[in-house]
DNA sequence: TCAAAAGTGTTACAAATACACCCATGT
DNA sequence: ACATGGGTGTATTTGTAACACTTTTGA
């Protein structure tokens, strides 16, 4: 028997339901966030979040990763919930409440013709410019969260090529927790977390000398995001 | 200038928006859960987290708030929000999305005739009955919620009474990560943070001996939850 | 040959863990 | 006097933190 609309709900309040994503990125030693230009009313010409009105027929994540392949072009990014902004005056057209995501993209992977197509760019963390309503809260929230959860989970990894260094990691690590990072104890913590397979090959971009590439073991890899670990570190 | 809804919004989806709270108690060395039993349209009578739609004119945590104070009678509680529980067709009715909160509470705080009132029972964490809809999933991860963030916020204090013993204290931490403790560290470390009075009184409701009272220092307590710390122990 | 980043080990210190007995009191 | 939970100290282990020099190689 299905139940009608009618039946229960019908005195309560409905309103609209979005859902916006803080991208992160990570080139050249620094952790990036791409927006975008809005391109419709109201606001239109300010720099926003990626976002979309969640539809009756759709998740609220499918919601999130639709926008996200719309304007990156990429699927099976991670992304999870950061939290709900949903105070009563918040959108000055209608009632609407805000769940926003943030995902962890490999800079380099997504369909640069695409993000330019919609007006969006990468802006270095700390150079963010205003944003509409409260998205430049949300990217502060997204940066606390990714900031302690790097702390036991693997998260930061998600940010790289598939072949990385070890230095290029450690930039990463460093990025993200602002602070410089001694390269001995990076290394020997990381190693013995024992999901690093090391490669015959080197990236000479940054170096004459070389480093090597590595790639993770993505079963233990698996494992250490379920079991979690502490990355206390100098 | 007011933009009306008309402009811009109107081609877009509108939904129910609702929000449940997951209600943690702790009494008698058990982690206990407040649920009741539904008395509206649909599914009356199965058990169920509190809960409300959001209204068009209260943000969503006033909405946990209201209906939380509504059952039991309390306000200024520790509240926070959980997740979204946001698929397309999770309510039977018409597309809803539900925004899940956890809030810690002292049990005896509460008013006991309301609670009554509204149907409402405390279980035993281990305990709880099926629920409705995805509510037992609910429980399950905001369990999965304190049981990590008690590792770096003293998010457990919450749920003691005002005065409170150190065997008390460990018995609660006990029943949260769900194995026994060595009672001296754990008088050690809890300790060592710095954040407990001692009071000249004793409880002695569970030995003859009796064990002191402390209650909590306010303001350290708040640097505490501010800063975090790490709670890893035996 | 030199500049610039990659790679490597050891010691000192701090924190967590394991562990066993005496204390206070009501009955 | 005894049963029950409260309260205390130390040695060991583990992990983090601090620290400086050698290697490689393209220009």
């Amino acid at each position: 028997m299905k139940i009608t609309e009618k039946d229960y709900y019908i005195q309560e309040d409905k309103m609209y339901v979005a859902t916006d994503c803080v991208i992160f990125g990570f080139d050249e030693g620094n952790l990036k966030l791409l927006i975008f230009k809005r391109r419709v009313k109201p606001l239109m010409g300010t720099w926003s979040l990626i976002g979309s009105f969640v539809r009756l027929q759709e998740d609220v994540s499918e919601a999130a990763e639709r926008v996200l392949k719309e304007i990156t072009g990429l699927e099976n990014v991670f992304m999870e919930e950061l939290k709900t902004y949903g105070t009563a005056n918040r959108d000055p057209g209608y009632r609407c409440i805000s769940i926003a995501q943030y995902a962890l993209i490999r800079i380099g992977e997504y369909d640069k013709e695409l993000v330019e197509r919609h007006g969006a760019h990468w802006y270095d963390i700390d150079d963010v410019p205003n944003l509409v309503l409260e998205h430049n809260q949300m990217v502060e929230d997204a940066l606390a969260r990714i900031r302690r959860k790097a702390r036991y989970k693997p998260i930061g990894f998600e940010l790289l090529p598939q072949k990385f260094t070890i230095p290029q990691l450690q930039r990463l690590y460093e990025a993200v927790y602002q602070k410089k990072l001694d390269a001995r104890n990076f290394r020997k913590k990381v190693l013995s977390l024992n999901v690093l397979i090391k490669l015959d090959e080197k990236d000479k971009s940054t170096s004459r000398r070389g480093a090597f590439l590595y790639k993770f073991d993505k079963s233990k890899y698996k494992k250490l995001q379920e079991s979690g670990f502490n990355f206390e570190i100098s």
